[in-house]
DNA sequence: CACTTGACCTGTCCGC
DNA sequence: TGCGGACAGGTCAAGT
């Protein structure tokens, strides 16, 4: 069988959803693998990849693949953890043995690793290996111990998992007091309000609650904030299932394509009909962002 | 302090 | 056809 993870090409940002699916493909391929060699391109892909890093990396054993907000966590067996960040074009690829058919969809959708973006090479002892590739080279891997991880400043300032089952609708609305000023689209995308939410799910679940984006946080009522924490749990969960959103170069573990975009119902649809009410979607640039509403079901 | 904008990058697309 | 510039968006630093 053969094991490739997780390719987003040009417009395929991964968010909460993605890389919850990329945690589950690397958790069922990975686990009880042993590195025996690293490769990196520059110290900014992994930063802290000196010499004595090395000790705590090869004939380490990955005891499991963790995910918080964004982030990837490869714990291994030497109690030092891989810290992973996609940002925008970040892919983890993973290539087992060689019976990958050539008709396989991702042969094709990736071609020959690693190639020009991959960035980190780690090689497992029965000879498969794990690529970090990004293209535009914003995201990076970080070795730290696995008691620390929990210390540096992204985990310290990160909001709460909004999937998690006890994360309340009363938790929800608190966390958007600290930025009461602020349209409610800027506060979505902070990480430190909520983990997890990027451009797509912020738009996608705005439309959903019919709430425009840019509203002011201290303007919404508790029946708006309760609409928008039903419509982003229900717009990720729903991501997740579909294995994420792509436009038609992702694909999962198994080769599959994630199809969340099929199910999109505004991001990227400028000039299409709104689902709910036939308004033609716009687009328009909130918090610096490109943001899709429609302009009859959402207003200020 | 609260909030907004710019920088980081490279590949793609659009207009001239 | 080639070229310049806008654009894509996660996060942090710098600016207002």
């Amino acid at each position: 069988m053969s094991r490739r993870l997780a390719n987003w090409k040009e417009g395929c940002v991964p968010e909460l959803p993605e890389v919850e699916t990329v945690r589950r493909g690397l958790h069922e391929l990975i686990i009880g693998r042993v590195i025996v060699a690293q490769v990196h391109d520059t110290d900014k892909s992994f930063p802290n990849a000196e010499a004595d890093v090395t000790a705590f990396l090869l004939q380490a054993t990955v005891t499991d693949v963790r995910r918080r907000a964004k982030v990837l966590m490869i714990d291994l067996s030497t109690d030092y953890t891989l810290i992973i960040h996609l940002k925008m074009t970040g892919q983890l690829v993973y290539v087992g043995d060689t019976r990958f058919g050539a008709g396989h969809p991702s042969v094709s959708l990736i071609g020959q690793l690693p190639d020009k973006s991959t960035r980190v090479t780690l090689t497992f002892a029965d000879g498969s290996h794990l690529y970090f590739n990004d293209q535009r080279k914003f995201g990076w891997m970080k070795l730290l111990p696995t008691l620390e991880v929990p210390n540096i400043d992204f985990m310290k300032k990160v909001g709460p998992e909004p999937l998690e089952a006890d994360f309340t609708v009363q938790e929800f609305q608190e966390r958007f007091t600290r930025r009461p000023n602020t349209n409610i689209k800027a506060a979505l995308l902070d990480q430190s309000v909520i983990a997890g939410v990027g451009n797509i799910y912020a738009d996608e679940s705005l439309w959903g609650a019919k709430i425009h984006p840019q509203r002011l946080v201290k303007s919404l009522t508790p029946a708006e904030f309760k609409r928008l924490y039903t419509e982003l749990r229900e717009v990720m969960n729903l991501a997740i299932d579909k294995g994420g959103s792509s436009n038609h170069t992702y694909i999962n573990a198994s080769g599959e394509k994630g199809r969340y975009m099929d199910f999109a119902r505004v991001f990227r649809r400028e000039g299409q009909a709104c689902p709910r009410c036939g308004t033609e979607i716009i687009k328009m640039r909130v918090a610096g962002r490109g943001t899709h509403i429609c302009p009859h079901c959402q207003r200020l």
